[in-house]
DNA sequence: AGCGCCAAAATCATATAGGAATCTGGTTAA
DNA sequence: TTAACCAGATTCCTATATGATTTTGGCGCT
């Protein structure tokens, strides 16, 4: 290894937020291998930094469950998820996103009229664009789009914990083909619709569907290793907060 | 301020955890008043550790939401909750944790014996030992009491995303008197009970009657400024894994 | 008096250095 | 052959120094 010489680099000018991309971005494309340990200082060589900023990026990186911190022994990207974790967050989102729909439907002025519309305007330029990143745009949209009903569902708490699962996110690396867009511009649009007509009901059993058929169109890639969600037993009670 | 003079410290030497419990509770305990700047050179000067491990706890401390970054101007302690995230807090509860304790019930395996009544007994020590640090302790039993339950429900997202939540710890922090000892140990002796016996209804009833309980406690030392949560509208269809 | 501007101080954010722990490989003993 | 052990090298983790940024206090101007 090369002696360390010194460098001319800017002192004291921010570099995380490149370094995040920069890592973020290299752990999604698979280009660091998921479950191998991260050399903090080739990183911080490559990328022309020290290794401070590496390291507060690691950490926030940590925080997006995308790298796991063994004291003494460094960082690791986290391994893809298995089955029983996919169907896991799945489960996760049906308890959650239903919810935030019908009470985005219910308290209409949470939703600015456009809001939901100007997202998925996004998601269909996207499509056209057709760009090298095409996969990672529309993940991109599909991710704001969701984020915005559970900011209409008026409930800040339910949104954070929604957002840091980062759900998109992982579904993402582990099969980036995932996203079918001509049938999720339709099942959003009619969530969309179902909110903005104020239809709680409709808007609860779109986001339903949505979630499912997602799970479906996943399950195929696994050939019938991924059993279907099931939706079964007694009616639970619905919450409401006065 | 006093020139800074070569320190005798340890390098390379693990500082991070002692730093992290002693950041943690000086948040807790109100040192650091809620909303206010943290320096990040005085906390390093009266805790005896260079800067570097300081900021590395505060990105931390962000993760579970005691501290707001603002770049360029540094940390800042969290301000307390408000009425309606407290609100929002016991919303995203109640959506939760009837849930996770419905699906404990169901699934008998994920709970082995004695792994609720363990939590319970260490709740009832704490009450007698009566120590200084009381109301701390009892919040920990409280917060494990809970995990448990999350973790029995055999849903590691849902679990993990409960948990970076922190409820009990902001509830604590706002309101230390929350703890009501006796009734908390009835009503999880209640759901303990309901999961034992494999009862996913009566498990699901108790855990929705201990987290209103808890929220009206509350409420009480509101004096009115905090309506009660309400409960109601058509039922829900559950959500169930195959 | 009130508002805007400028220098000085405080503070943040990163670079570099060095101590401590961990990992690697090669050797020896069982 | 396998397992244990022990340098050497690698890597982590913290300390310190310094550039960049923000905040503060004071001055002059309207």
């Amino acid at each position: 290894m090369p002696p360390r010489q010194p460098s001319d680099l800017p002192r004291g000018k921010a570099a995380v937020p490149d370094v995040y991309t920069a890592m973020r971005a290299s752990i999604l494309d698979g280009e660091i291998a998921p479950g191998t340990r991260i050399n903090i200082d080739a990183v911080a060589r490559s990328l022309g930094v020290s290794q401070t900023p590496v390291r507060e990026v690691l950490q926030r990186l940590e925080g997006d469950n995308l790298v796991v911190y063994n004291p003494g022994r460094g960082y690791s990207t986290t391994p893809l998820l298995d089955l029983p974790e996919l169907r896991s967050l799945f489960e996760f989102r049906l308890l959650v996103e239903p919810w935030a729909a019908r009470a985005a439907a219910v308290d209409r002025l949470a939703n600015p009229a456009g809001t939901l519309e100007k997202e998925l305007a996004g998601f269909r330029d996207a499509m056209k664009r057709s760009s090298k990143d095409l996969r990672q745009d529309l993940v991109a949209h599909d991710t704001r789009f969701h984020d915005a009903i559970l900011a209409a569902s008026g409930n800040p708490v339910v949104r954070h914990a929604f957002a840091q699962t980062h759900c998109h996110l992982h579904t993402f690396r582990l099969y980036p083909a995932d996203v079918d867009g001509a049938i999720t511009v339709a099942e959003h649009t009619a969530v969309r619709e179902a909110i903005e007509a104020c239809d709680p009901e409709r808007a609860e059993a779109a986001m339903t569907t949505h979630i499912r058929n997602s799970f479906d169109r996943f399950a195929k890639a696994f050939d019938g290793e991924l059993a279907p969600l099931e939706d079964s037993g007694p009616p639970r009670r619905r919450i409401v907060t006065g």
